[in-house]
RNA sequence: GUGGGUGUAGCCCAGAGGCCUAAGGCGUCAGGUUGUGGCCCUGAAGAACGAGGGUUCAAAUCCCUCCACCCACCCCA
């Protein structure tokens, strides 16, 4: 038998209204800033991904899905969702909209990653972007969202990390500091030694218990920052402070996309765990430059779906189920069958979710059924109703029923 | 990619070399007299026990390989 690839699930009905219920909260959230959504392609050139997260990245390096198409070009299934709104920002001129340009998506990230219970190799981000304006107002304003979304999805206890990695100004400066403080260490481990000379930020943020005193008295990237990020740093936490958004300090925090610049953020539940990072996100404003574009600036957020269905189940956050089927209308006789059609095509036709039962059941049979469905109404059709020109409408749960016409149904199952 | 755990019908699971041609519960389907659901009762369908190999007179039960899921690491959403 064939089973879903590793790594990738069926999202069956009875998960259906988590993602509505999502999808739902997310139009809201999106409305109210000002955000426009964009769908872009799957797959896309597989430079876009390498030059944009960086060679030197895990994503990079050993997750992508890559294949040559039959005209020999490289193509990858998209890791992330930044790079190929900033492509379609640039590919379609909306340099020319106003600015900032707001756009948002949802849509499936693919990784090769070795899969675990909130992570897999295709799961789906919902994600925003602002292109065009460095202010840091947008910063808060993006985090703003972040949080607000979380809020009102109805996830409590989650804490929001904040750190600003400086701009190529200043962030040499800072990473040799780094390289410097980090060099000076015996016992790292392999991997830190690895990160040390190609991607000296990674250092900071390493799990291994011996790695971590070390990390936590390293040099702080915003004690390096230049005049310029320095400011944007400062009113963005001013900012932040004035719409009341409670953020924590963490200069261990870095992201591993390299397209980062000045403000990096993470939204996680504060119960420890695994795979609990369920969103975040940053600036990026060397990006539309290093894809061709004049420099313009950009500020992004995303965050997994999966993992935010998760949080929802584990918080016992209630979501509303979409309504169920109205009617069944049971039959007994051939024409009485005709006649069930005929009534259920009509009740639709009119707004009322009906169907005839099918395959010949006993009437036991088929409001057994309707009572699995459940309905609240059944209709009833059989010699008698025929011959009268009538229907037997069962209210199911009151487990009443009246012989009425059918042209008095529409009224009543309204 | 590394280390560990798990894998029996759609779901939850019993079962720890012969008593298993695999038990139970949920669910599904049917019936409990003639046109009526939900409770109850009865019955049926549904599993060669993740896949493949091996050990043994004998394997769901032991061994090996692979696959998948889960946990930790890594990384991130």
């Amino acid at each position: 038998m064939f089973q879903a690839a590793r790594g990738t699930a069926d999202i069956l009905p009875s998960e259906q209204p988590y993602w509505r219920y999502v999808e739902k909260v997310i139009a809201g959230i999106t409305g109210l800033y000002g955000y426009q959504r964009i769908d872009t392609p799957v797959f896309e050139d597989t430079g876009l991904f390498r030059r944009s997260v960086g060679e030197y990245t895990d994503i990079v390096q050993k997750e992508m899905y890559t294949f040559e198409d039959l005209g020999g070009k490289s193509m990858t299934l998209r890791p992330e969702g930044t790079a190929p709104v900033c492509r379609a920002y640039l590919e379609h001129g909306m340099q020319n909209l106003p600015q900032p340009v707001k756009l948002y998506y949802i849509s499936p990230i693919f990784r090769y990653d070795r899969p675990q219970a909130g992570r897999y190799r295709q799961h789906y981000q919902f994600g925003a972007e602002a292109i065009g304006e460095g202010d840091p107002a947008l910063d808060a304003e993006v985090i703003d969202m972040a949080w607000q979304l979380y809020r009102s999805l109805g996830l409590k206890d989650i804490s929001l990390q904040l750190n600003s990695i400086g701009c190529k100004e200043c962030r040499p400066k800072y990473l040799a500091a780094l390289k410097e403080y980090f060099a000076g260490r015996a016992n790292l481990c392999a991997d830190c030694r690895t990160r040390l000379e190609k991607n000296p930020l990674r250092l900071l943020d390493c799990k291994q218990p011996t790695c971590q005193p070390v990390a936590e008295t390293a040099p702080a990237s915003a004690d390096y920052l230049c005049p310029a990020c320095q400011g944007h740093f400062t009113q963005l936490k001013k900012y932040l402070g004035l719409i009341n958004i409670p953020f924590t300090l963490n200069h261990r925090l870095v992201r591993g996309l390299d397209y980062y610049t000045r403000t990096v953020f993470e939204v996680q539940p504060e119960e420890e765990g695994g795979q609990s990072t369920i969103g975040g996100g940053g600036r990026y404003d060397d990006l539309i430059a290093e894809l061709g574009g004049r420099p313009t600036p950009g500020i992004g957020f995303a965050t997994g779906i999966e993992r935010i269905i998760l949080n929802l189940k584990k918080q016992g956050v209630n979501v509303a189920v979409p309504p169920g089927l109205r009617v069944v209308v049971a039959f007994m006789g051939e024409k009485a069958g005709e006649e069930a059609v005929k009534l259920a095509a009509r009740l639709r036709r009119t707004g009322i979710s009906a169907i005839a039962s099918a395959g010949g059941k006993s009437l036991k049979a088929q409001l057994r059924q309707a009572n699995a469905l459940n309905v609240p109404y059944a209709v009833i059709i059989g010699e008698d109703e025929v011959k009268a020109g009538t229907v037997t409408l069962r209210d199911m749960a009151g487990a009443r029923q009246e012989t009425i016409s059918p042209d008095d149904l529409e009224e009543r199952l309204k």
